[in-house]
DNA sequence: CTTGATAATACTGTATCCATAATTATGAAT
DNA sequence: ATTCATAATTATGGATACAGTATTATCAAG
C-alpha cells in the first residue's frame, strides 16, 4: 500500500495496445525533435507492428536487436521492451538466450483463431446493433459506401484498409472495451497471413454481399442478426483463405 | 529477410504469458543460483502478477520501481520490461512520466468481461466436450472431486483454487492456443476483484450445482449442453458477484 | 574426407548511469 | 491567511557498459 507521487485520479484503466506513430524518417535517427507525450517503446512496437504486416519483416524472422536498434537510431533499451510487448501480443516469440523471432501462423492457427473471431466480432455486432446511434450509423454507412467503390474498381490494398475500418468501428460502437482489445489482439495475428484471401477471384464482391446483410441488420437495429450476420461473414472468410495459402506471391 | 543464428527450428509459436516461478527468499538478494532457463523479467513478472492477485499491491497503488527493484534484489531493467508485459495484459496502467499504477477493475468493466467469458469459456466447453479422452475426463472427474469436499468443508480458498484448475483444465482440452491465451487473459484482469463472490451466502453450493451440469454434459460428451451449461455458469457468478462489492473485508 | 572437440565471436540479458520532466515544498506577494 | 510562482527533489525514460551463454568456425584426429 503505497501512494507517493499521486493516487491516480480515478482513472479507470489502462488502454494497452496503443497505436502511436510518428512520422519519423524510416532511415533516419531521431533528432531532438522528440517532445513526444507517447513512450517510445510504444512508438517502436507500432513501428515494428507494420514492418511485420508488411512483411519486412517476414515470418520466422530473426530480429536482429543492435541492428534494428541502430536503424531506427534509438538504444536496445526501448527497442526490448518493445519486443516485450510483441510477444506479449504474439506477434514475435522471445526465446531464452537464443533471440526474437517472428512468429509464424500455422494453418492449425488459423482454424482455431476464425472461429473465435467469429465469436467475437458477432458479439461485438450483437452489442453495436443494441448499442449505436444515428450518427454513429452513419460513420458506418460512409466507410460502406467506400468499401463499395474500392470493390467495384478492385483497389484490393484500398478495400482492406477500409474493411479494417469496418470492422474496427463496429467493436469500438460494441462499447466494450475488452471486447475491442480481444479482437484486435487477435487481427493482429491474423495480419500476419497478409489475408490474401481478398485477393481470390470473386471475395471482394461477396464480402460486400457479406456485409450488405450486416447492415441491414444494424440499420433495423437487429441484434440476433446481425450477430449471425458477422458470425457468418468472418467464417466464410475462412473459407475463402483456405484455398491459395502458401502459393500466392506479393503482387506489388 | 534475416535469420543469422539459425532459422528457429519450425517452433510455430510463443506462449505468451509464462508461469515461471522460482523459489528464491522474497526479501533476500538473488544468488548466484541462477541457472535459470527462464528469463528474469517473465519470472518478475509473474511475482508481480502473484502481488497484485494478493492485492499486496491493491489495485490504484502506485508501483514504485526502485522500491521494488531494491525488495527483489535485481535492477529495474528487467523489472520495467515485466511491466510493460502487464501492462499489455492490463494488469497495470503505465502512465507516461507519471509512473504505473495497479488497474482498478469497474463495475462497468465487469459488466463488459463476464459476458465474454461466457463466451469464451462456453466456447471452451463445446470444443472440449468434443475432443476430450476418457483420461481427460478421468482428471476433470479428479478436481470436480476435490470441489465436491472442498464445498463440503466450506473451504473458499482451496475451492478457488480448485476451480481455477477446473476452468483451465476444460479450456486447455479444447486444443485451442488461442482460446486459453484469451480467457486467461480475461480471468487475470478478474482476479483483480478478487472474486469475493465464492463467500457469498450459498454460491459454493450453486457453484457445484453448475458445475454438475456441466459435467454431465461433458461425460454424454455433447457439445452444445457443455457450452450452454458453462456459460450460464459464468453468468451466474457475475449475478452473485454483483451485490457485495464494495463491502467486503479479506476475512483472512 | 568426415567427425568431433575447442576456441573465438557475437548476441542476449542485466546493471549502472545520465538527462528530462513532474511533483512538492518553500517563500513571497496580494 | 491564502494563493501563486519558483526552486529543489525525485522518479521515470533512455543510453551505455558489462557479464554470461550460445553459436560458429577452425583445427586435429580417426
Amino acid at each position: 500500500m503505497n501512494a507517493r507521487p499521486q493516487p491516480p485520479n480515478s482513472t479507470p484503466v489502462g488502454d494497452a495496445g496503443n497505436s502511436a506513430r510518428n512520422g519519423d524518417a524510416p532511415g533516419g535517427v531521431a533528432p531532438p525533435a522528440r517532445i513526444a507525450q507517447t513512450a517510445l517503446y510504444l512508438e517502436v512496437a507500432e513501428r515494428l507492428r507494420q514492418s511485420i504486416f508488411a512483411h519486412e519483416l517476414a515470418p520466422g524472422d530473426w530480429v536482429d536487436e543492435q541492428a534494428l536498434a541502430a536503424d531506427y537510431g534509438i538504444s536496445r533499451t526501448p527497442l526490448r521492451e518493445a519486443l516485450k510487448v510483441l510477444a506479449t501480443e504474439g506477434l514475435v516469440t522471445l526465446k531464452p538466450r537464443r533471440g526474437c523471432y517472428v512468429t509464424e501462423v500455422s494453418e492449425q492457427d488459423l482454424d482455431d483463431i476464425f472461429p473465435l473471431m467469429a465469436m467475437l466480432e458477432g458479439r461485438s455486432a450483437w452489442e453495436a446493433a443494441r448499442k449505436c446511434q444515428p450518427e454513429d450509423l452513419a460513420r458506418l454507412e460512409e466507410i460502406h459506401a467506400r468499401l463499395e467503390s474500392y470493390a467495384a474498381a478492385n483497389q484490393v490494398d484500398l478495400f482492406f484498409e477500409a474493411n479494417q475500418d469496418f470492422h474496427r468501428l463496429i467493436q469500438e460502437l460494441s462499447g466494450n472495451r475488452w471486447l475491442l482489445q480481444l479482437a484486435q489482439d487477435l487481427r493482429k495475428v491474423l495480419k500476419l497471413t497478409r489475408m490474401y484471401s481478398l485477393t481470390v477471384d470473386g471475395r471482394l464482391q461477396q464480402a460486400m454481399a457479406e456485409h450488405q446483410v450486416i447492415m441491414a441488420a444494424l440499420r433495423q437495429r437487429d441484434a440476433d442478426a446481425a450477430e449471425a450476420a458477422m458470425r457468418d461473414h468472418l467464417l466464410a472468410g475462412r473459407k475463402a483463405l483456405a484455398r491459395p495459402l502458401g502459393a500466392r506471391p506479393p503482387a506489388a
